[in-house]
DNA sequence: CTTAATGTTCCCCA
DNA sequence: TTGGGGAACATTAA
């Protein structure tokens, strides 16, 4: 469901809300969610304070005083919710955390790929830089030494964190390049208007509260916008905005993949 | 009934 | 060691 917009938008809408409240209790917990699972987390939550709430990657952390905290991930229909405390119970409801506040938070997830992860399991060595602060440099190196396919860099998150199948598309459309381009083909100038067209969507999607596709709901259970500016992601067969060539869908690293064969040639 | 869906991880194989 | 393919995880909606 939610990659680095969404969670952006998650993020800067709760941060205000439960940043300094007590957590008074802890219930609905689905002990498959959470890592580790025997750790007892109604022990470690209640009579915490929550000191922040950031986003890392596609990860929202949640610091705490006096413990380190813990992150979650959304996975693919991860809710994260704002609601009073008479909001009836949504089904797949898997965390509630009471606040000292006349509202709960509400971790909901149908399809369960979500995952709620103690700090002190955390290993953010891996994860690569966040694409909103990368340097065309920084891009360079990454890209270089490397003929794997463009789109699958995108999304490895040990590379770059953040960009999932929705925004590696809509880049590399905006950037004009293949999604099968090799990495170490791209030119120079080709780089910068990747990094130039990585911002610019990520930030444009972020103002319009993330792409509703499906299941993404904001904190407060609002849809995104930026689905209406989507050029080529679910828009097979359909003309290209810039030049009407049908948009064309082939499968990449078992993905959905949509580019126009016009604008973005191999 | 079949298919596909915003994600990650793991196994198998080249 | 790298990376692609595919499966797995689980649910829902078209």
């Amino acid at each position: 469901m939610p990659e680095l917009p969404e969670v952006q938008t998650i993020v800067s809408m709760i941060g205000p809300l439960v940043r300094n409240r007590r957590i008074l209790g802890v219930s609905h917990l689905r002990t498959d969610m959470v890592k580790p699972a025997d750790m007892d987390w109604g022990l470690a939550l209640t009579g915490s304070r929550i000191l922040s709430v950031t986003r890392r990657a596609k990860r929202i952390i949640f610091r705490l005083d006096p413990y380190s905290g813990f992150y979650i991930h959304l996975g693919m229909t991860g809710q994260l919710r704002v609601v009073s405390v008479s909001e009836r119970l949504m089904p797949h409801t898997h965390l509630i955390l009471n606040l000292d506040a006349p509202f709960q938070l509400r971790f909901i997830d149908p399809r369960r790929f979500g995952k709620i992860i103690w700090m002190d399991t955390i290993d953010d060595t891996k994860l690569g830089p966040e694409p909103l602060t990368l340097t065309t440099e920084q891009l360079i190196q990454i890209l270089r030494n490397t003929s794997r396919a463009i789109k699958p860099l995108l999304l490895d998150q040990n590379r770059i964190a953040g960009i999932g199948n929705i925004y590696a598309d809509e880049i590399l459309h905006r950037a004009r390049i293949h999604p099968q381009t090799p990495a170490c083909a791209l030119t120079q100038l080709q780089v910068r208007t990747l990094n130039q067209a990585m911002k610019r969507v990520l930030h444009q999607a972020i103002r319009q509260g993330g792409s509703t596709i499906r299941d993404y709901v904001d904190a407060e259970g609002k849809t995104g916008g930026f689905q209406r500016l989507h050029r080529v992601y679910q828009r097979f067969g359909l003309p290209c905005f810039r030049c009407g060539t049908p948009v064309q869908k082939i499968i990449l690293i078992s993905r959905s993949t949509y580019f126009c064969p016009t604008c973005q040639p191999e």
